[in-house]
DNA sequence: TTTTTATATAACTATATACTCATGTAATAT
DNA sequence: ATATTACATGAGTATATAGTTATATAAAAA
Protein backbone atom coordinates (compact mmCIF):
# COMPACT_ATOMS: atom_id res chain seq x y z
CA UNK A 1 0.00 0.00 0.00
CA UNK A 2 1.27 3.28 -0.96
CA UNK A 3 2.11 5.62 1.77
CA UNK A 4 0.62 9.37 1.50
CA UNK A 5 1.25 12.11 3.53
CA UNK A 6 -1.50 14.29 4.74
CA UNK A 7 -0.65 16.96 2.72
CA UNK A 8 -1.03 14.34 -0.95
CA UNK A 9 -3.87 13.39 0.35
CA UNK A 10 -5.83 16.74 0.81
CA UNK A 11 -4.00 17.65 -2.65
CA UNK A 12 -6.37 14.56 -4.12
CA UNK A 13 -9.32 15.72 -2.09
CA UNK A 14 -8.99 19.10 -3.53
CA UNK A 15 -9.29 17.92 -7.45
CA UNK A 16 -12.21 15.55 -6.97
CA UNK A 17 -13.80 18.36 -4.78
CA UNK A 18 -13.73 20.33 -8.22
CA UNK A 19 -15.93 17.23 -9.89
CA UNK A 20 -18.30 17.04 -6.95
CA UNK A 21 -20.30 20.01 -8.48
CA UNK A 22 -23.09 18.96 -10.91
CA UNK A 23 -22.56 22.81 -12.38
CA UNK A 24 -19.40 22.39 -12.85
CA UNK A 25 -19.57 18.64 -14.52
CA UNK A 26 -21.87 20.51 -16.72
CA UNK A 27 -19.82 23.15 -17.84
CA UNK A 28 -16.48 20.46 -18.23
CA UNK A 29 -18.99 18.68 -20.20
CA UNK A 30 -19.98 22.05 -22.42
CA UNK A 31 -16.08 22.20 -23.04
CA UNK A 32 -15.57 19.02 -24.09
CA UNK A 33 -15.68 19.74 -28.07
CA UNK A 34 -14.05 23.14 -27.99
CA UNK A 35 -13.75 26.28 -26.11
CA UNK A 36 -16.68 28.39 -25.64
CA UNK A 37 -17.22 31.87 -24.03
CA UNK A 38 -19.01 32.55 -20.53
CA UNK A 39 -22.17 33.66 -22.45
CA UNK A 40 -22.15 30.31 -24.27
CA UNK A 41 -22.17 28.37 -21.11
CA UNK A 42 -24.40 29.78 -19.18
CA UNK A 43 -27.01 29.57 -22.07
CA UNK A 44 -25.99 25.93 -22.11
CA UNK A 45 -26.13 25.46 -18.66
CA UNK A 46 -29.11 27.31 -17.27
CA UNK A 47 -27.75 28.88 -14.53
CA UNK A 48 -26.85 32.26 -13.76
CA UNK A 49 -23.94 34.29 -15.11
CA UNK A 50 -22.42 35.17 -12.17
CA UNK A 51 -22.66 31.72 -10.96
CA UNK A 52 -21.01 30.31 -13.96
CA UNK A 53 -18.33 33.03 -13.89
CA UNK A 54 -17.58 31.59 -10.83
CA UNK A 55 -17.29 27.83 -11.51
CA UNK A 56 -15.17 29.15 -14.28
CA UNK A 57 -12.76 30.97 -11.98
CA UNK A 58 -12.34 28.32 -9.71
CA UNK A 59 -11.73 25.70 -12.36
CA UNK A 60 -9.33 28.07 -14.04
CA UNK A 61 -7.07 28.63 -11.06
CA UNK A 62 -7.20 24.92 -10.43
CA UNK A 63 -5.68 24.59 -13.72
CA UNK A 64 -8.59 22.73 -15.21
CA UNK A 65 -9.74 24.94 -17.81
CA UNK A 66 -7.98 28.41 -19.44
CA UNK A 67 -8.70 31.36 -20.07
CA UNK A 68 -8.34 33.63 -23.02
CA UNK A 69 -10.26 37.28 -23.49
CA UNK A 70 -10.37 37.77 -26.58
CA UNK A 71 -12.37 41.48 -27.11
CA UNK A 72 -15.11 41.90 -24.21
CA UNK A 73 -15.33 37.67 -24.29
CA UNK A 74 -13.78 35.00 -22.44
CA UNK A 75 -12.89 32.05 -23.77
CA UNK A 76 -12.79 29.08 -21.70
CA UNK A 77 -11.34 25.47 -22.45
CA UNK A 78 -10.16 22.29 -21.16
CA UNK A 79 -6.95 22.06 -20.27
CA UNK A 80 -6.58 18.49 -19.39
CA UNK A 81 -8.89 15.86 -20.96
CA UNK A 82 -7.93 13.37 -18.70
CA UNK A 83 -11.07 14.57 -16.37
CA UNK A 84 -13.16 13.35 -19.04
CA UNK A 85 -11.82 9.77 -18.45
CA UNK A 86 -12.14 10.27 -14.95
CA UNK A 87 -16.16 11.26 -15.41
CA UNK A 88 -16.22 8.36 -17.73
CA UNK A 89 -15.19 5.56 -14.63
CA UNK A 90 -17.19 7.01 -12.68
CA UNK A 91 -20.37 6.89 -15.17
CA UNK A 92 -18.94 3.16 -15.50
CA UNK A 93 -19.25 2.53 -12.37
CA UNK A 94 -22.39 3.71 -11.83
CA UNK A 95 -23.93 2.64 -14.82
CA UNK A 96 -22.75 -1.00 -13.21
CA UNK A 97 -24.11 0.03 -9.78
CA UNK A 98 -27.71 0.90 -11.75
CA UNK A 99 -27.78 -2.42 -13.77
CA UNK A 100 -26.77 -4.48 -10.94
CA UNK A 101 -29.85 -2.63 -9.22
CA UNK A 102 -32.07 -3.09 -12.08
CA UNK A 103 -31.11 -6.72 -11.73
CA UNK A 104 -31.89 -7.11 -7.98
CA UNK A 105 -35.14 -5.40 -8.83
CA UNK A 106 -36.06 -7.60 -11.71
CA UNK A 107 -35.35 -10.64 -9.50
CA UNK A 108 -37.29 -8.97 -6.81
CA UNK A 109 -40.30 -8.74 -9.30
CA UNK A 110 -40.41 -12.02 -10.65
CA UNK A 111 -40.24 -13.59 -7.44
CA UNK A 112 -43.06 -11.58 -6.09
CA UNK A 113 -45.10 -12.47 -9.51
CA UNK A 114 -44.59 -16.10 -8.99
CA UNK A 115 -45.39 -15.29 -5.33
CA UNK A 116 -49.11 -13.80 -6.88
CA UNK A 117 -51.96 -16.02 -7.17
CA UNK B 1 -20.66 15.68 -26.36
CA UNK B 2 -22.69 13.88 -24.56
CA UNK B 3 -25.98 15.17 -22.91
CA UNK B 4 -26.97 14.66 -19.35
CA UNK B 5 -29.97 15.36 -17.38
CA UNK B 6 -29.71 16.79 -14.32
CA UNK B 7 -29.81 13.93 -12.41
CA UNK B 8 -27.13 11.95 -14.19
CA UNK B 9 -24.90 15.39 -13.12
CA UNK B 10 -25.64 14.96 -10.15
CA UNK B 11 -25.35 11.47 -9.51
CA UNK B 12 -21.90 11.82 -10.59
CA UNK B 13 -21.16 14.89 -8.63
CA UNK B 14 -22.01 12.58 -5.22
CA UNK B 15 -19.77 10.21 -6.31
CA UNK B 16 -16.86 12.12 -6.48
CA UNK B 17 -17.76 13.63 -3.41
CA UNK B 18 -17.30 10.70 -1.47
CA UNK B 19 -13.51 11.10 -3.09
CA UNK B 20 -13.20 14.68 -1.71
CA UNK B 21 -12.40 13.96 1.72
CA UNK B 22 -8.69 13.36 2.64
CA UNK B 23 -9.81 10.85 5.61
CA UNK B 24 -11.85 9.25 3.69
CA UNK B 25 -9.05 8.42 0.81
CA UNK B 26 -7.06 7.40 3.49
CA UNK B 27 -9.32 5.33 4.90
CA UNK B 28 -9.82 3.53 1.24
CA UNK B 29 -6.25 3.25 0.61
CA UNK B 30 -5.72 1.74 3.91
CA UNK B 31 -8.19 -1.35 2.74
CA UNK B 32 -6.21 -1.17 -0.67
CA UNK B 33 -4.57 -4.62 0.23
CA UNK B 34 -7.95 -5.94 1.80
CA UNK B 35 -9.91 -5.73 4.50
CA UNK B 36 -9.35 -4.66 7.29
CA UNK B 37 -11.67 -4.01 10.55
CA UNK B 38 -12.53 -0.48 12.42
CA UNK B 39 -9.83 -0.59 14.88
CA UNK B 40 -7.02 -0.97 12.37
CA UNK B 41 -8.50 1.71 10.35
CA UNK B 42 -8.65 4.12 13.11
CA UNK B 43 -5.13 3.33 14.15
CA UNK B 44 -4.23 3.49 10.84
CA UNK B 45 -5.88 6.65 9.78
CA UNK B 46 -4.91 8.39 13.07
CA UNK B 47 -8.80 9.40 13.32
CA UNK B 48 -11.29 9.03 16.16
CA UNK B 49 -13.44 5.53 16.41
CA UNK B 50 -16.43 7.53 15.72
CA UNK B 51 -15.52 9.92 13.07
CA UNK B 52 -13.98 6.75 11.14
CA UNK B 53 -17.28 4.73 12.03
CA UNK B 54 -19.21 7.59 10.09
CA UNK B 55 -16.85 7.70 6.93
CA UNK B 56 -17.28 4.09 6.68
CA UNK B 57 -20.93 4.25 7.35
CA UNK B 58 -21.20 6.42 4.09
CA UNK B 59 -18.30 4.80 1.85
CA UNK B 60 -20.38 1.21 3.06
CA UNK B 61 -24.22 3.43 1.64
CA UNK B 62 -22.78 4.23 -1.43
CA UNK B 63 -21.63 0.61 -2.28
CA UNK B 64 -17.62 1.91 -2.33
CA UNK B 65 -17.14 -0.73 0.27
CA UNK B 66 -18.87 -3.63 2.11
CA UNK B 67 -19.19 -4.06 5.51
CA UNK B 68 -19.14 -7.68 7.36
CA UNK B 69 -19.23 -8.41 10.87
CA UNK B 70 -17.35 -11.34 12.49
CA UNK B 71 -18.26 -11.74 16.47
CA UNK B 72 -17.62 -7.70 17.78
CA UNK B 73 -15.63 -6.29 14.60
CA UNK B 74 -16.50 -5.02 11.87
CA UNK B 75 -14.34 -6.06 8.40
CA UNK B 76 -14.85 -3.62 6.13
CA UNK B 77 -13.40 -4.10 2.10
CA UNK B 78 -13.10 -2.72 -0.91
CA UNK B 79 -16.23 -3.34 -3.68
CA UNK B 80 -15.00 -1.59 -6.61
CA UNK B 81 -10.98 -1.50 -7.28
CA UNK B 82 -11.55 0.99 -9.78
CA UNK B 83 -11.57 3.58 -6.94
CA UNK B 84 -7.89 3.40 -7.22
CA UNK B 85 -7.99 3.85 -11.01
CA UNK B 86 -9.87 7.34 -10.04
CA UNK B 87 -7.11 8.13 -7.86
CA UNK B 88 -4.02 7.41 -10.02
CA UNK B 89 -5.79 9.34 -12.68
CA UNK B 90 -5.49 12.38 -10.36
CA UNK B 91 -2.28 11.85 -8.64
CA UNK B 92 -0.65 11.49 -12.28
CA UNK B 93 -2.67 14.77 -13.31
CA UNK B 94 -1.43 16.76 -10.03
CA UNK B 95 2.20 15.20 -10.24
CA UNK B 96 2.16 16.65 -13.62
CA UNK B 97 1.23 19.50 -12.54
CA UNK B 98 3.70 19.93 -10.05
CA UNK B 99 6.57 19.02 -12.50
CA UNK B 100 5.16 21.69 -14.84
CA UNK B 101 5.08 23.95 -11.59
CA UNK B 102 8.92 22.67 -10.57
CA UNK B 103 10.09 23.61 -14.63
CA UNK B 104 8.40 26.70 -14.56
CA UNK B 105 10.19 27.23 -11.11
CA UNK B 106 13.32 25.90 -12.27
CA UNK B 107 13.37 28.55 -15.23
CA UNK B 108 12.26 31.02 -13.11
CA UNK B 109 15.10 30.70 -10.38
CA UNK B 110 17.41 30.17 -13.59
CA UNK B 111 16.10 33.18 -14.95
CA UNK B 112 16.99 35.22 -11.62
CA UNK B 113 20.70 33.75 -11.04
CA UNK B 114 21.24 35.01 -14.98
CA UNK B 115 20.08 38.60 -13.94
CA UNK B 116 22.28 38.35 -10.34
CA UNK B 117 25.32 40.30 -10.36
C1' DT C 1 -25.20 -11.89 35.05
C1' DT C 2 -21.92 -8.34 34.81
C1' DT C 3 -18.19 -6.40 32.48
C1' DT C 4 -15.51 -5.44 28.65
C1' DT C 5 -14.60 -4.73 23.87
C1' DA C 6 -15.86 -3.09 19.30
C1' DT C 7 -18.69 -0.40 16.64
C1' DA C 8 -22.58 2.76 15.45
C1' DT C 9 -25.11 6.82 16.07
C1' DA C 10 -27.45 11.09 17.94
C1' DA C 11 -26.76 15.89 19.15
C1' DC C 12 -24.12 19.69 18.51
C1' DT C 13 -20.61 23.00 16.59
C1' DA C 14 -17.76 24.96 13.28
C1' DT C 15 -16.58 25.60 8.69
C1' DA C 16 -16.99 25.44 3.80
C1' DT C 17 -19.40 26.41 -0.20
C1' DA C 18 -23.16 27.16 -3.69
C1' DC C 19 -26.13 30.57 -4.78
C1' DT C 20 -28.28 35.30 -5.45
C1' DC C 21 -28.20 40.20 -5.94
C1' DA C 22 -25.83 44.13 -6.70
C1' DT C 23 -21.95 46.37 -8.40
C1' DG C 24 -17.25 46.85 -10.47
C1' DT C 25 -14.39 46.72 -14.68
C1' DA C 26 -12.92 46.71 -19.24
C1' DA C 27 -13.53 46.49 -24.17
C1' DT C 28 -16.42 47.86 -27.98
C1' DA C 29 -20.05 50.57 -30.23
C1' DT C 30 -22.60 54.83 -30.91
C1' DA D 1 -17.63 61.10 -24.30
C1' DT D 2 -21.29 58.02 -23.33
C1' DA D 3 -23.63 53.86 -23.61
C1' DT D 4 -23.61 49.04 -24.12
C1' DT D 5 -21.97 44.44 -23.80
C1' DA D 6 -19.51 40.74 -21.49
C1' DC D 7 -17.55 39.25 -17.61
C1' DA D 8 -15.79 39.26 -12.70
C1' DT D 9 -16.40 39.89 -7.92
C1' DG D 10 -17.93 41.43 -3.13
C1' DA D 11 -21.49 40.89 0.39
C1' DG D 12 -24.79 38.22 2.37
C1' DT D 13 -27.61 33.85 3.08
C1' DA D 14 -28.67 29.13 3.29
C1' DT D 15 -27.23 24.57 3.39
C1' DA D 16 -24.13 20.75 3.69
C1' DT D 17 -20.73 18.37 5.99
C1' DA D 18 -16.59 17.08 8.94
C1' DG D 19 -15.55 16.75 13.41
C1' DT D 20 -16.24 16.12 18.66
C1' DT D 21 -18.53 14.30 22.75
C1' DA D 22 -21.51 11.38 24.77
C1' DT D 23 -24.27 7.49 24.49
C1' DA D 24 -26.49 3.30 22.45
C1' DT D 25 -25.95 -1.48 20.91
C1' DA D 26 -24.32 -5.97 20.56
C1' DA D 27 -21.08 -9.71 20.94
C1' DA D 28 -17.67 -11.94 23.86
C1' DA D 29 -15.32 -12.63 28.24
C1' DA D 30 -15.23 -13.00 33.19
Amino acid sequence: MMQLDDQAYARIAKYFQLLAEPMRLKILNGLRDGEKNVSELVALSGGTQANVSKHLTMLSAANLIKREARGTKAYYSILDPQIFDLCALVCGQLAMQMSTAAAANETFISAMQSQAT
